[in-house]
RNA sequence: GGCGACGUAGCCAAGUGGCAAGGCGGCGGUCUGCAAAACCGCUAUUCACCGGUUCGAAUCCGGUCGUCGCCUCCA
């Protein structure tokens, strides 16, 4: 049995869907610029949600929209001096690169607002007929005065919304809480035809209609960033149900807590954006995914560099583990981890639960591996926790290395170092050393090099390469199967 | 001003009535020629502070202080 917090209802509830497939909706972004770690954050938590629930046995129904027109597309794309499209088009892709990076699925339907335009306008027309809107100078506007139900998502009343005061005067609208679902265009800009003549949907119209459209009048799980409570799925809803009559329009609403950088949120409009790929740069996707869901979802998580840092040595642990072999004695049973592991992701998906148990199983395994036990059956279960419901890779970062040539000096120096004491060894040294080749040559070389002079006992040039390498970000290992290097920045 | 969340070890963080998970770091040990990795042991008599309820509270209630979010585009 699943418990998941709901944001409408404000407690823990029991996770019973409407149908056989699971109906998710979670609200996607706004490509006008590259994505940041607040976006990676909440799609990592509900790709877990996602996976999770799958492999409780659900099946699932995943839609994610791109907003690919609004005021900060036109304006960016009037200041680059390109086309809306050509900006949404490309923050498009360079967004679903950066999921596919972090090991995010992609959603089963990933609609533009642009492409769902005819139903947007369908629904507006709906909600004009039944008097839940009304047009203003080209513009058509929700009636919050109709919905007596208005603010029960933010648990705010229309009242104490006004005393909040930052509202501006009413224009065209009929109550300053109105908010447009078809905006009019101004000269110049992206429109489309309408009976109110030309102009493009609102923000909160599209993700209506698209959840509508792809899922139904009555879906699942409605996710998204804490930011996204009010005004828009609360706007969400009001037209939702106003349109349909069915309610709810959400079984479940789950929200996330955000990130923030220093002692403030991470938002556009404080420009304090990290992205996605500035921190792919330095740290892999397991490392991100586990400092996301070592805590639990619906707190904000303050970002660091040490934080990214103490993760990314709990995720080559969990490497570590994932790539050792046992013997053939007696067979680890870890099923009591992996029980303690649903339960907690059962428990609101709290995944920092989870994951104890997990780095349990993982001290388990490894114990069990020194002692040559047959660990087969638990590394599948840990590999199937890890990757499947947590999308962890587990596989160990294989940076590139970018430029051999202190490898090739490394070695250079080397001969001749030996040459002065050994020249039969240099010599024979110098007979094997890679023509060309990339850093990992070089490497796989000294790490020759350095067995030979083991054998020989010449521990303190053995020693010096080690150190050298070590310098030069390879570490080595040696083990009863060889020499292991692994390279990391 | 209104609404809401939070304050647990050096850092991150779980735990919402019955002896304080886990990760990172640190210290000691096993293994190793020495390391690395892995493993073992230790690392919060105490959960912002004050008062109350209770046989019993980090957990419930009241108050104080502090931090943050939303109320405006935002994941």
């Amino acid at each position: 049995m699943i418990r998941v917090t709901d944001t409408l209802s404000g407690k823990k509830e029991t996770f019973t869907p409407g149908g056989d497939t699971v109906k998710m909706y979670v609200c996607g972004v706004t490509p006008y610029d590259e994505s940041h770690i607040g976006h990676a954050m909440s799609y990592i938590i509900f790709d877990v949600i996602r996976r999770y629930l799958r492999y409780r046995g659900h099946q699932v129904k995943y839609v994610q929209n791109v907003t690919d027109i609004d005021d900060k597309i036109i304006e960016r794309a009037a200041r680059l001096g390109t086309t809306t499209s050509a900006l949404a088009e490309k923050f498009t892709r360079s967004y679903q690169e950066d999921m596919a990076a972090l090991n995010v699925e992609p959603p089963d339907f990933n609609p533009r607002a642009t492409g769902e335009v005819a139903k947007i306008r369908e629904i507006i027309e709906g909600l004009v007929a039944k008097g839940y809107a009304y047009p203003a100078g080209g513009s058509v506007y929700f009636r919050v005065r109709n919905s007596p139900d208005y603010g029960k998502l933010s648990h705010r009343t229309l009242d104490s919304m006004m005393a909040g005061a930052r509202i501006e005067p009413g224009e065209e609208k009929e109550h300053p809480m109105d908010f447009v679902l078809w905006k009019a265009a101004r000269p110049g800009e992206p429109s489309w035809d309408s009976p109110w003549g030309q102009g493009r949907p609102g923000w909160h119209i599209e993700c209506s209609a698209m959840a509508l459209k792809y899922l139904g009048e009555s879906i699942d799980i409605h996710g998204g960033g804490q930011d996204l409570i009010f005004p828009h799925h609360e706007n969400e809803i009001a037209q939702s149900e106003s349109f349909t009559g069915v309610k709810p329009f959400a079984r479940y609403w789950l929200h996330n807590g955000l990130l923030q950088v220093g002692d403030s949120k991470m938002s556009k409009s404080t420009g304090n954006l990290i992205s996605i790929k500035e921190i792919l740069a330095r740290h892999s996707a397991d490392t991100l995914r586990l400092f996301v869901l070592s805590s639990t979802y619906r707190s904000p998580l303050t970002f660091s560099e040490e934080g990214l840092e103490a993760a990314g040595r709990g995720a080559e642990r969990l490497i570590q583990t994932a790539g050792r072999s046992g013997g053939n004695g007696k067979s680890l049973d870890v099923l009591a981890y992996r029980k303690q592991f649903l339960e907690a992701m059962d428990d609101d998906f709290n995944s920092a639960r989870a994951l104890s148990s997990l780095f349990d199983m993982a001290r388990a395994i490894n114990q069990a591996a020194d002692s040559k036990q047959d660990i087969d059956d638990a590394l599948k279960t840990f590999k199937e926790l890890a990757q499947n419901v947590l999308g962890l890779t587990l596989k160990a970062t294989e940076k590139q290395i970018g430029d051999a040539s202190p490898f090739i000096a490394l070695g250079n120096s080397l001969i001749a170092e030996i040459r002065e004491t050994n020249s039969g060894l240099a010599d024979e040294l110098q007979k094997s050393y890679p023509a060309d080749g990339d850093g990992g040559q070089y490497i796989n070389w000294l790490i020759c090099a350095r067995a030979k002079l083991r054998a020989a006992k010449q521990f303190q040039t053995a020693d010096e390469i080690r150190k050298k390498l070590l310098e030069l970000g390879v570490t080595l290992e040696d083990t009863p199967q060889g020499t292991v290097w692994k390279y990391r920045k």
